[in-house]
DNA sequence: CCGCTAAGGCATCATACGATTACCTAAACA
DNA sequence: TGTTTAGGTAATCGTATGATGCCTTAGCGG
């Protein structure tokens, strides 16, 4: 996930990942076959782990935050798994590939209708949220908070779009 | 932009964008020095392309729509341009390259001083513009417009994201 | 002690791709 | 007419990469 996430499907390799799990490179693809099925699978479990999140945010009805706000949380709460929300990003824009495309397609559809009928969001209010998070992902994957310190204008978005939760996304993203 | 838009940076190779400009693949290399070079003249434009059209749509004062909904119908309106925002958001995703990484920061940012200085908006209304914006190349990137018929649940989403242009949307989409 | 299985590495292969080099051709033109 | 020059192409090269085949080691039941 981690490798997935910094260069995305194609730009990375097998060997990448086989460093980051301290295995050989063939060991790897004997794991699991392929590339493109390892990629699968890491899609599939990031999208577990954040649909798993997600409905322990709407399970715990002993906080006081309103539901939206605690969906937020634990979205942004994914950056503390790394590369999970920047593999499905990748994954969202190669819809065109015959396989990773359908993938992708299900995936989205997976938390859109979470929030529609676990959520209970209407369709407007399910619509905001997925932006949202689209632009977080967006930010992420730029490595904004890079620029955090440098550039004014860059704090100002941030600022605006982590109301909350600033500081645990600079200490997480890389 | 069109191959680019389709599989991505890495994912894209100068053979390709040979074939669909009609001319041989070291032809392209010559003329761009290296894909990278290639690739950052691509997004170069593309934000050209858009910038200008958003100028077009604040300066457009004799229009009856508010200047929000002049803007989000300009930037639907890039869809003509095939390629030109599936191109950013891959390199949006990219920000960890060494190259591709600060030419996407400084174009995103780019648009949100726009949306700030020129078009007027508050750092809460870029924000939620550039949100939307997101969830649109997301779902273009997805081509979920090819679900369209197939799945309610698609319908329903894109409908909300895209209220009026719709049609216009599906018709662009490939 | 023997044989089986699980876990994993090493060497290697075929291919795809970006880049380079050398070459070609038709105008422009002095 | 000879020569430059813009605008290309074909052939090829080096390398990176996904995949494959074979080997080694360790545990373990009989």
């Amino acid at each position: 996930m981690q490798v997935f996430g910094d260069y995305g499907y194609v730009g990375s390799t097998t060997a990448q990942v086989a460093r980051a799990a301290g295995v050989s490179q063939p060991y790897v693809v004997r794991m699991f076959g392929t590339k493109e099925q390892l990629f699968l699978d890491v899609i599939t479990r990031a999208l577990e782990r954040l649909l798993t999140s997600f409905r322990q945010a709407v399970a715990d009805t002993a906080s006081a935050e309103p539901l939206t706000q605690r969906l937020g949380s634990a979205y942004v709460n994914q950056l503390r798994d790394r590369g999970l929300l920047l593999s499905l990003m990748h994954a969202f824009v190669l819809g065109k590939d015959p396989v990773i495309g359908p993938a992708g397609r299900g995936g989205f559809m997976q938390v859109y209708r979470f929030l529609r009928d676990e959520a209970g969001f209407g369709a407007a209010e399910a619509q905001g949220f997925l932006a949202e998070g689209m632009l977080i992902n967006t930010m992420i994957g730029l490595r904004m908070t890079d620029e955090f310190d440098g550039d004014p204008e860059v704090r100002e978005l941030l600022e605006c779009a982590f109301p909350t939760k600033i500081d645990l996304v600079r200490s997480l993203a890389q």
